[in-house]
DNA sequence: GACATTAATGGAAATGATTTTCATTAACTA
DNA sequence: TAGTTAATGAAAATCATTTCCATTAATGTC
């Protein structure tokens, strides 16, 4: 895996810009955020943090999650197991933007690319539409396909 | 409102061919469901169907719209205010097809049908293309824009 | 139509994710 | 370095949904 760059995370800026403080849980929180592949929840996240720093709560995963989700620099989703589900929206690496495949009986999600600069272009053109018939200020959009994944289909 | 047609529902023969039971309780849960126009909480199904059979609980209401989820009569969507809502998802009138557009500040949810027929034509391709890729038996799929409704933004 | 079988039900209790409360701590600013 | 106040954490509260289990009623059979 590539290794960070040096000096202050690209996220500084956008903290400080809004006036928001830079803390030690946030830094843990956006570190293990930006170096998993996952779709975690708010405990996951917890756990994953406890590692590094052991003295944040829960609540502030949950609070921070929130902010985060607010700033537009994480997704935040629902794949119907009861639990949201967190993902850095982009980062300094640009993390490829895709969508996901759910299996409706394991819970397993897929990420694909596939299709995507079609879906894309569709989506932008839609949302200019959308955004100008409702005027809305539309800021994001969720495409997800259900589905029972080969694993489950052969059982 | 159009009068409903005589005989049997159409949702009867659904019922019977799967081996599940008719009963009160489904026949007001569905007749509440054919009858708005709204996204209902499962808590909203519980309090409509009160009124017709006051003898159906809250937990008959979950089981069922589960059962119905699971036999594809009704979507499950979540908007983000940490409850479930629930549509029929077809019916005899043939309901019209339609995505959402979601209030991020203040929950409303507008169906928007415009635009629909490039959307499902690119999500019927995308569907394929998956459903081949990663041997998915996919059911459904669902597309949901975010951002700030016109009143939100004027305040 | 009465009967047997068993799916379906309902109310209470349990669960579990997320939020609230509030006293304490620690970023930032002057 | 001190003052201001946003941020935090632990415990308690909330609230949607699920589980348990004894009871009821829908369906097929005689």
């Amino acid at each position: 895996m590539m290794r960070d760059s040096p000096g202050p995370p690209w996220w500084h800026g956008r903290f400080r810009g809004r006036g928001y403080r830079i803390t030690v849980a946030r830094e843990a929180i956006l570190d293990v955020l930006s170096h998993t592949e996952e779709h975690l929840s708010a405990e996951e996240v917890y756990l994953a943090v406890h590692e590094i720093q052991p003295n944040v709560g829960l609540t502030t995963v949950y609070r921070t999650l929130e902010l985060l989700v607010q700033m537009g620099l994480v997704f935040k989703f629902d794949f119907g197991d009861g639990r949201a589900r967190y993902e850095l929206s982009q980062g300094p690496k640009g993390i490829r933007h895709h969508h996901h495949l759910v299996c409706t009986d394991c819970g397993r999600v897929i990420d694909y690319t596939d299709f995507i600069d079609d879906e894309v272009e569709l989506l932008g053109r839609t949302e200019r539409g959308l955004s100008e018939k409702f005027k809305f200020k539309i800021t994001n959009h969720v495409i997800q396909f259900y589905g029972q994944c080969d694993r489950c289909r052969n059982k």
